[in-house]
RNA sequence: GGAUCCGUAGUGAAGUGGUUAUCACGCCUCCCUGUCACGGAGGAGAUCGCCGGUUCAAAUCCGGUCGGGUCCGCCA
């Protein structure tokens, strides 16, 4: 029988069977050390040339070979304890041992940190996973989702599994297609959420639904966004009178994940709710991270009367106060500047407060108490530097928004180890698409707009269209946005009509969402719901900051899976047998 | 689709125009009875991602290309 490593501290005295991985052999000629590992830990096992056998086995391993290693667990004498791991007060005397399997050299390190060449981690993952904190964080996750579950089912919410096989939607991210063999010409997607199913399921009597939900998008990934698959808490509830009743059945699952389960410290108990409208001109972004300040301040009643021709003509002027941001250097505020220019500033105007005195290369273009004007709204004090945005609306709070973030990276204003949530709420239905010229939904087109039907009426221009309001609701965690629901448009007429108000006939809508306005005319009850992205979640409780960390088998940032290298041509067969030309 | 950074033995790094490209780990041979990232002696292993250009001379400078990271677009 197989005895664990960690447990082989209990068996003093008794023969016990370790298998496992050889993690290093030191071999003294007359004494060969090595230490096994196996997922409870490492112990030492020590081979004199009195077991022959075993000794000459010994003598042929390497780093990395599977062996079964039979002998006595003993007390190790005084001086020759290994304080440095838990098995260190004992080892085994082998009396049998056997090479389950070998081992080539490993292209990738195993031991210590983690290899900055993530592309050959990724090749060889399921080398890679034998790393104790990829161990760690395989075991946490799923952890990570039993919390959940408990939560979930204690809430008196049904888990239903939803189908796989679905529609390509018109709407959002890039479809995965399906081709089918049976109906040649057409095909199934990839569900990039369950949306209208778990609608379907309200319709359909389930008061409260949650999944654990694979979700698929085709779209470029980032350092904290999958590429392909990813996985959200799902859920849904009917009768719900608002969405605040949602936020506030969630938020106790988030706020003990980021506590009991994450053990992290809240910035507050108290969960803001933050207008969008607000968030944007307070943080120049709707997943601002709360942890530091450095709110953006608008100067333009300030500098209403300048002659300085940047802020003169700008729609907008905003700043941010660096506190003992003056000790940056030229070069770095260079940096900052070329962060700004790629998004969409022209340049990086400044005004730098040390010794008493203001120093900048705008200072000349402001009138002294223009100047004062500026120190006393933004807050700035000797040492401090303040960044201007003279722009659009749009543009400064962008830049200002990014540089934010940038500057409390630089200066080490994001404390790992505190989380700071935040439910941004009151999205706008619609958003000016500058590429397409017209109007779009903003997030989501099943929301119900604020006030109901009502909210439609008298707005025919696009500016008044821009201004009606969602129910939508987004969790923000230390500036990652983690949940996106909404309380859902369940009125038929009223989904005509915020389709309409796009120019999309009621011919369009039945067309691309048939199943779930139709569902709608059998007496469909008012409910919302939201999703949480659980990768995303644990990544930030696990203290990371790239997404590919916390899974176990991510595609590359190309979206490529170079271990099994996938996606890969198909045989013309495969593809006759399917009606596919490429 | 765009911007930007990176690419040097199996692995991780050093090397910013000039002898035979340096170091650590790993690998191979030998020695070693208390190590624990054991130690000692010796050895093999790199057309410096690829192509082209500048130069008397290129890992190094320039252009292109391929691969990877990050960001923008995109992600209802």
């Amino acid at each position: 029988m197989r005895t664990y490593v960690a447990n082989t501290m209990q068996q003093v005295g008794q023969s016990v069977t370790v298998k496992g991985w050889v993690q290093s052999r030191r071999d003294h000629g007359g004494l060969i050390f090595i230490d096994v590992r196996d997922h409870t830990g490492i112990a030492q096992l020590a081979i004199r040339p009195e077991q022959a056998q075993a000794f000459a086995l010994a003598e042929q391993l390497r780093d990395e070979f599977v062996i079964s290693a039979t002998g006595t667990v003993r007390d190790r004498a005084e001086g020759l304890k290994n304080p440095h791991i838990p098995t260190g007060g004992i080892e085994i005397k082998v009396d049998d041992l056997t090479i389950l399997n070998r081992s080539e050299p490993l292209p990738i390190q195993i031991q210590g940190e983690a290899m900055a060449n993530e592309e050959l981690r990724l090749k060889y993952r399921y080398l890679d996973l034998r790393r104790p904190k990829m161990q760690a964080t395989l075991k946490k996750r799923a952890a990570f989702y039993k919390y959940i579950r408990e939560y979930m089912e204690a809430g008196d919410f049904t888990e239903v599994t939803t189908p796989i096989l679905a529609n390509s939607s018109p709407e959002g991210a890039r479809d995965f297609l399906v081709p089918s063999r049976v109906h040649q010409g057409k095909f199934y997607a990839l569900p990039q959420a369950p949306q209208q199913f778990k609608q379907l399921l309200m319709v359909g009597g389930v008061a409260r639904y949650y999944q654990i939900a694979t979700c698929f998008r085709d779209e470029d990934p980032r350092a904290d966004r999958l590429y392909g698959d990813f996985y959200q808490l799902d859920l849904e509830m009917s009768f719900v009178e608002d969405g605040e009743e949602v936020r506030t059945t969630m938020e106790p699952l988030i706020k003990r994940l980021v506590t009991e389960f994450g053990g992290k410290t809240l910035l507050s108990e108290d969960i803001p709710r933050i207008p969008f409208e607000e968030a944007m001109d307070r943080f120049g972004s709707d997943k601002p991270d709360l942890r530091f300040g450095m709110e953006l301040v608008d100067l333009k009643t300030e500098l209403q009367s300048t002659e300085f021709g940047v802020f003169k003509n700008a729609a907008c002027v905003k700043a941010i106060c660096v506190k003992s941001g003056a000790s940056l250097s030229r070069s770095q505020i260079d940096k900052f500047t070329d962060t700004a220019k790629s998004e969409g500033a022209g340049g990086l105007a400044y005004l730098t407060f040390e010794d008493g005195d203001v120093k900048s290369p705008i200072a000349k273009f402001l009138k002294a108490e223009e100047v004062e004007a500026i120190k006393s709204k933004t807050g700035a004090t000797d040492g401090d530097i303040v960044l201007f945005g003279a722009d659009s609306r749009a543009v400064v709070n962008k830049v200002l928004g990014r540089l934010r973030s940038e500057f409390a990276n630089h200066f080490e204003l994001k404390d790992p180890n505190v989380v700071a949530l935040a439910w941004i709420v009151d999205f706008p239905f619609y958003e000016w698409d500058e590429k397409a010229k017209k109007l779009d939904f903003g997030h989501n087109p099943f929301s119900m707009p604020k006030g109901g039907e009502a909210a439609l009426v008298g707005n025919e221009s696009d500016d008044d269209k821009l201004k009606i309001v969602a129910d939508q609701y987004d969790m923000v965690m230390n500036g990652y946005e983690i949940c996106s629901g909404a309380v859902r448009n369940h009125n038929p007429d009223v989904m005509y009509k915020m389709f309409g108000a796009l120019g999309y006939d009621t011919a369009y809508v039945d067309a691309k969402f048939g199943a779930m306005i139709n569902a709608f005319k059998f007496g469909a009850p008012p409910h919302a719901g939201c999703a949480f992205g659980l990768d995303r979640i644990f990544m930030v409780l696990q203290s990371e900051d790239n997404i590919r960390e916390v899974v176990a088998f991510p595609k590359n940032g190309s979206g490529i899976d170079t271990m099994m290298n996938s996606p890969t041509p198909v045989e013309p067969a495969q593809l006759k047998e399917l009606g596919i030309q490429i």
